[in-house]
DNA sequence: TATTGTTATTTGGTCGTACCATAACAGCGC
DNA sequence: GCGCTGTTATGGTACGACCAAATAACAATA
C-alpha cells in the first residue's frame, strides 16, 4: 500500500543489522502497524539495495525479538506481529534458565510476590474472578489426592492458578513478571509434585488460599501463603540434605 | 577442547531452527560453557550438513538472544556469553517501548517491590552497605538542592541508589528485576526530575528512608516509601489532567 | 634483542544465482 | 458448485565466490 516508507541504502558496518534496525525503528515508531506485511525479501533486497542473505538475517533477528511473524507460501511473507505479555516473558525465562539459582532465593521472591499479588487481588478482583479462582483451586486439590494424578496437567493448573491470580491485581506487571517466572520454572516444578506430602498440602493450601481471598480476608490468606512456603523451605531444606548438594534444587540442571 | 559435542545432521522443517535449538541446548546444557568458542560455520556447516546459510541465520537467532557473541577474523568466531542481568533487561525495554504502561501500574508495582526490598536490606544488608547508602542518598539530596543539577548524573545517581539497595537484599532475583526496570524506565524518569518540587521531595525521602534504613527501622523507612510514592502519584494526576491525557505519562512515547 | 613492517591464514560478512517446498489462487472439467 | 490441477508468489536451502578484518607468523630493520 505504503510506497512512502523510506529505506536508506546500506553500505557500512554489519548491513544485516542495520537492515533490522530500520525496520524496526519503522516498527516502534508506528511506521508499519501489527498485521501489516512488510515487502517480501525480494523486493527488501532491493530497498536495501543489498543481498538476500542480509535481508532474511535481519528479519531473523526481528522474528527472534517476536516484532515480526515469518509466514511460507503465496501472500506469505512478514507480518508485523502483536504485542503480548508472553513475548518479553520468553526471554526473561531463558535468564532464568542458564543463571542457576539458589532455590531460596526464589522461594523468597516468588513469596514476596504472592503476598503483594494475593492483598491487591483482594482489593481489585471482581466477585467472579474470586469465584473462579476457588472453584479451579478445588479441582487442584481434589486432583492432588489422587493417588496417581497427572504430573502435566496438575502443573499446567498450578500455572493458570498462578496466572489468574496475578491478572486478578488489574495490573499487567504482576501479570508479566508472573508469566515469565512460570515460563522460567515450569520445568522444574514438576519434580515438587512427586513428594506425597507436598502435594496434599499444596493443594489444600491453594484451596484455603482462594477462599481466604474469596473471602476477602488479606490476613488469613497471608498467613496460608506464609505457611505454604515455609513449608516448601523444610521441604527443601530435607532434599538437599538427602542428596549431599551436588544438585541446584529448583532450578538445577538434571543429567540425561 | 572437546570434539566430544555430538550435533546431529538436519533433514527437516526449518532447518535453521533445528540448528538453534540444537545448539541452545548444548549451551543451557552446560555442554558448552561461557568463554568457549563453537566450530566455526564452515565447520558447523559440515557437521549440520547443511548451507552456510543456515548455519549463519541459527547463529544470528542466539546472537539475538545474547547466548553468543560473534568476532571476525581468525580466532574469532561464535563464543558463549556470559549471562547478564542487562540481557532479561532489554527484552523488558523494548516491551515497554511497544506496550506503553499505565504510569499507575508501573508505580504500584515499583512501591510493592521497594517495601520488600528495603524490609529485607534492613535485616540483611550489612552494616557498612547501609552506610554508603546513606552516604549516596546525602549525595544526591545535595545534588538535588541545586538549581541548576546536571539530570543526566542524577538520572544515574538515583538508579544506582536502586540497584545498591537491591543488591542489599543479597538476593540476586531482586537485583535482577531492579535493574531490568531501570533500564526499561530510565529514559522517561528522567523528565520526572524536571519538576522542582520532585526533585526537592525526592532528595529528602531518600535521604529519610536511607536513614531509616541505617537505623534498622523498618516501619519508618516503609512510610517514608509510601510517601514517596504518594507523592509521585499526585504529580502523575497533576502532569494528566493539565496535559489533557493524550500522552502516556511515564511510559509515553516523545514526539521527536 | 627488540621493534616494526609485511605477508599469510583464518573467519565472519556479503553477494548472486539457482533450485526446492509450500501456500494461496486461478482455471478447468465434471 | 465441487474438486482437481497447474500457476505463481514467497520463504527456505544450497553452492560458490569474493571481500574485510583480526590474528599469527615471519622477515626486515634499528
Amino acid at each position: 500500500m505504503k510506497s512512502t516508507i523510506q529505506f536508506a541504502p546500506v553500505t557500512m558496518g554489519r548491513a544485516s543489522e542495520e537492515v533490522a534496525l530500520q525496520i524496526e525503528a519503522a516498527i516502534l515508531d508506528g511506521k508499519i502497524e501489527p498485521g501489516d506485511r512488510l515487502p517480501s525479501e525480494r523486493e527488501l533486497q532491493l530497498h536495501f539495495n543489498t543481498s538476500r542473505g542480509v535481508i532474511r538475517e535481519a528479519l531473523q533477528a526481528l522474528k527472534q525479538k517476536s516484532l515480526i511473524e515469518i509466514k511460507k507460501g503465496a501472500k506469505g511473507g512478514a507480518y508485523v506481529r502483536e504485542v503480548e505479555v508472553s513475548t518479553a516473558g520468553e526471554s526473561l525465562a531463558l535468564f532464568i534458565k542458564r543463571q542457576p539459582l539458589d532455590p531460596q532465593h526464589l522461594i523468597e521472591f516468588r513469596e514476596s510476590l504472592d503476598r503483594t499479588i494475593t492483598l491487591l487481588a483482594i482489593s481489585r478482583g471482581a466477585e467472579e474472578e474470586k469465584i473462579e479462582l476457588l472453584a479451579k483451586a478445588k479441582i487442584l486439590e481434589t486432583m492432588l489426592r489422587q493417588s496417581d494424578p497427572d504430573m502435566v496437567v496438575l502443573a499446567e493448573l498450578d500455572r493458570e492458578l498462578n496466572i489468574m491470580l496475578a491478572r486478578m491485581t488489574h495490573n499487567p506487571i504482576f501479570e508479566w513478571i508472573m508469566q515469565a517466572l512460570q515460563l522460567g520454572f515450569s520445568s522444574s516444578d514438576v519434580t515438587l509434585y512427586q513428594g506425597e506430602q507436598y502435594r496434599k498440602e499444596t493443594g489444600e493450601n491453594w484451596k484455603n488460599t482462594a477462599q481466604a481471598i474469596a473471602d476477602n480476608e488479606p490476613l488469613r490468606a497471608l498467613s496460608h501463603i506464609s505457611y505454604h512456603y515455609a513449608m516448601l523451605l523444610k521441604l527443601l531444606d530435607a532434599v538437599e540434605s538427602t542428596t549431599d548438594g551436588n544438585q541446584k534444587g529448583l532450578t538445577g540442571k538434571r543429567k540425561d
